[in-house]
DNA sequence: ATGAAAGCGCTAACAC
DNA sequence: GTGTTAGCGCTTTCAT
């Protein structure tokens, strides 16, 4: 609602000038800034397609995204929860650890979404994968192919992607009346060089208590399981079934390519970025009209199986590996 | 230099009211912020190391990374220019495109380092790898093993580090009085379908003229290319020799090992850092000092051959592959 | 050693 | 329609 004449001059000052809007006084003034946090655990392929699924995402609504990495470290993800609380963002996407929950206070106010995995704050709004349900399908597969003694390799149970997977396996096993044996199952960091110790420590045990296969629940420790298990000259799958977990060209491309759970990594970051929004709006019309704060919403993405060719019938049942599912 | 009790007097209300300063409002009085920006092209495995080389850096200033991608498009690396300006960083870390040069006004007066490549505006500062003498020493590789007819899959000469690796190539040849074919040489986008498609064409040539060696200049490309030497039954090395770009697990796992140049990708976003925070500094002193404006400065970061199982001497000079090097 | 005031660049509210 | 003003939270300067 302005007249032409006044607009083009302005317009000209804006070029003469060189003018450039400052977002710093903007936010400052309205209290609030076009930006949203993201705080991510590392910066590995993993957590790099979440960042690209958050930033996509974030472009449509016109969002800056300012990432931190917080290492798993209580020093650094406190840094960052106050650097960017002092940025006055719209809001949050963080993907908690083991120290989140004392720095409850520091996310006080702030629309929060917790992504990949959930910190037990029990208000807090999630995005992650159905990681019980993902991992009992892995499972379940190698049941059907009739493996009885299954190994299992997990992350340490502080983390609840880790918690979940090992649910999912325990409920694959009580599905198929199978007995679950402490003795198969190891505990790992989800770093390569742990799933490579667990795997060899599972395939030394004495032959008739070995496993006929392997669900190893992370990407890398599932890259450290197959070094392991090519170092013992075992032949994947005719000696020992592997299913691994996170797809990549890496797992198409071994030898041979891996049956895994292929997480949906870039929608898990768009959908935080998506309900991220939505929560602030809501949040917004509740400002005015007074209703109640609503419980935190979990949002759960399936994490399907793909099925190539690291997974067959254990060898002691026989019947050789001819009959395979292809990709 | 206050009085003990004033002292506490304040850090108890900082307690009690719980107070945050707040970073905007202290940037935009000081009118610099703590931030500096980055802009790299895509998130992918490459530029995720890279971002955590800049971050880490980054971290030892005290300095927050606010994060762009331009994917390569003009309008993208303008809005994230023009927004990263507005947010008064103390300087910039690019990874120019080839519309980075309309995009100069947007940068007056900012300290900008350009990483990986180079824009081609001469005052800009840079860290680079060497591309011109890495692929030299791959294909000089290829040429000590005997190999004279050697396939060169570079990126559109459009971007530095294709047009310097194309040149390295070209030396290594002339180094070994091989004379330049352009038709044992393809151009693609450095992404996989492109190696694929033009390891395909060049594996396709009639006998007396088709490369015994490859040399493919970017990391998603040797994968493509190595697939294609899949599909076409030829084996590497026996066949056809690679040396691929980028190292990996991947690289590291293939079958066989991959031979390749290996960047020092976390270090190159490291020293990107640490340049553009001595250009802040020198320009803080000169601005005091009055000094004139020092030329641009290019660092520049070897990226070594490692020799694995993927190259050895030209079939048809027979010898077989047996004495070769090994990781 | 402490308090007071001005102003960074912007926007919301109000008067003209 | 257009011009003026106050104030977001901080730092710097100057006065006490």
């Amino acid at each position: 609602m302005v007249a032409q004449e006044t607009r083009d001059r302005v317009l000209d000052a804006v070029r003469q000038t060189g003018y450039r809007p400052n977002a710093l006084a903007r936010s400052l003034r309205q209290q609030e800034s076009r930006n949203l946090g993201l705080v991510i655990t590392d910066l590995n392929p993993f957590h790099a397609t979440l960042a690209k699924g958050v930033q996509d995402a974030a472009e449509q609504y016109d969002l800056n995204v300012i990432l931190f990495t917080s290492d798993e470290s209580e020093r650094k993800e406190r840094r960052a929860l106050e650097t960017l609380r002092s940025h006055m963002p719209q809001g949050l996407i963080l993907i908690p650890t083991a120290h989140t929950r004392e720095h409850q206070a520091l996310l006080q106010g702030l629309p929060v979404v917790e992504l990949d995995r959930v910190s037990g704050i029990s208000e807090a709004h999630s995005v992650q994968v159905d990681n019980v349900g993902s991992a009992r399908s892995a499972v379940q597969h190698l049941t059907e192919l009739g493996h009885r003694r299954i190994g299992g390799i997990f992350g340490h149970q502080t983390v609840s992607t880790a918690t979940g997977r090992l649910q999912g396996y325990k409920d694959a096993l009580r599905g198929a009346a199978i007995p679950f044996d402490p003795a198969l199952v190891q505990f790992g960091d989800y770093r390569e060089a742990s799933g490579h110790e667990a795997a060899l420590h599972l395939l030394s045990l004495p032959a008739n208590v070995r496993p006929t296969a392997l669900f190893v629940s992370s990407h890398e420790m599932t890259v450290g399981a197959v070094l392991a298990v090519r170092e013992l000259g075992v032949r994947i799958p005719h000696d020992v079934s592997v299913v691994g977990f996170d797809d990549s060209r890496l797992m198409q491309i071994l030898e041979p390519p891996m049956t895994v759970i292929a997480q949906p990594t870039y929608d898990l970051g768009q959908a935080a970025c998506h309900t991220l929004v939505s929560l602030v709006r809501r949040r917004a019309e509740a400002s005015v009209a007074g209703t109640a704060t609503e419980p935190g919403k979990k949002v759960l993405l399936p994490a399907p199986l793909i099925v190539r060719h690291s997974t067959g019938p254990p060898c002691d049942v026989t019947t050789p590996p001819s009959l395979e599912l292809s990709t």
